[in-house]
DNA sequence: TGCTGTGAAAGTCTTCACAGCT
DNA sequence: AGCTGTGAAGACTTTCACAGCA
């Protein structure tokens, strides 16, 4: 349970289950680490290295099966079991949220939106009801919803997150283009900014930089 | 122009850009590296180190003027320029990005959507007009579009990567679910998915894990 | 005085190269 | 024979602590 592993190392045990859900889809049983680092853009050594902090998984001079290695990434990130969503503000990016059938499957299930727009309230989007802020301490409880997203920016987002720490959520996941501050430390709170990386990609054209990755 | 700094200052560059952004609208002449630096979440040398990656640009004893940090910034890394993008097959998250002003605003405008279905193509979404795959050589070369923008997964995100690459496209983001190969190593080639940090989240909350970042 | 800019030290991550197993 | 798992080496990144300057 206290696992302590580089940051960096989680977010590529990610990408390696996306390419062996990918690969399981397709019927493969086993894949050697060569071909799957390819597949994810890293180097073998780094694949292998990155799996023997979370246990080994593999045959010797054989591979890995495909599904087992799945089964086990999926455990140790937590990709076992369903998580309640809750969308705090609702914004174009959050429709396409609410919308990515990708993250239902993958059992991060949208229960709720929350938006202080009279206009919203009570209305459905994507399936999902939008309720008032006055109701989130309640279904945050009743729902158990563990993890809020925010899609917006400025005042708005820092009153959701106001919000979301007061009505006992577990993490927090900003994917608004700003950087906000943690409410309380024991809160997990993460922001992961896709405008970013159009920066990365103007920078990389404009400064002669080569192929990122 | 040869500049080689490592990839991560290079995106803290673009968040403290971010930031920054925010401090000039609401009228800030100076801050100080510990006050930008919390805001962004790191520590002062972290972001005096950074900085000095790049140029000098502060005051010894006083701090940084906000708008000349932000106007070098924004030359640094290429935003300093319109850039022209396409995105390469229309889905959701797709259109989130079309409808995103701060994109626009920050220079970054997407001038032509190409899809393979019929019944999208003449159609203008977010004012943006949709085109044939076959329009794409033409129109990558007489509107000048440089980036190329993916959000989707499997067989079409390939197919519209080769398309790109072959229309002549100097960089390609890909924002779907699912790492790709890049075509060529001249090419700009980036992978930023989002739903990766929902694994992140969900890895924090399930390992016990503290607050991150 | 006070805050930036920066070498040097500490810490972290990646790669190497081969032992270990099937 | 062949591929994984892993200590050790090497590369890179962060932090420290203070010189340098307004």
């Amino acid at each position: 349970m206290k696992l302590k592993l580089p940051e960096i190392t989680v977010y590529r045990l990610a990408l390696y289950l996306r390419v062996l859900e990918r690969l399981s889809r397709e019927g493969r049983e086993l894949v050697r680490s060569e071909e799957l680092a390819r597949l994810c853009g890293v180097s073998p050594a780094q694949l292998r290295k990155d799996l023997s902090f979370v246990g080994t998984f593999g045959v010797r001079g054989v591979g890995y099966q495909v599904r087992s290695l799945e089964r086990e990434l999926k455990r140790i990130l937590g990709r076992d079991r369903i998580w309640h969503l809750a969308l705090a503000g609702l914004n174009e990016l959050g429709k396409a949220l609410l919308a990515e059938r990708r993250l239902q499957e993958k059992g991060f299930r949208f229960v709720a939106v929350f938006d202080w727009r009279e206009e919203w309230i009570g209305k459905v989007i994507h399936e999902v009801y939008v309720y008032s802020l006055e109701q989130m301490p309640y279904l945050v409880k009743e729902s158990e919803i563990e993890i809020g997203v925010i899609t917006l920016a400025g005042e708005k987002a820092r009153e959701m997150v106001q919000a979301l720490s007061r009505s006992g959520i577990r993490a927090i996941l900003n994917l608004g283009p700003e950087p906000l501050e943690a409410p309380r430390s024991d809160l997990i709170f993460r922001h992961a900014d896709l405008t970013l990386s159009f920066d990365l990609v103007s920078f990389a054209l404009s400064s002669g930089y080569g192929s990122v990755r």
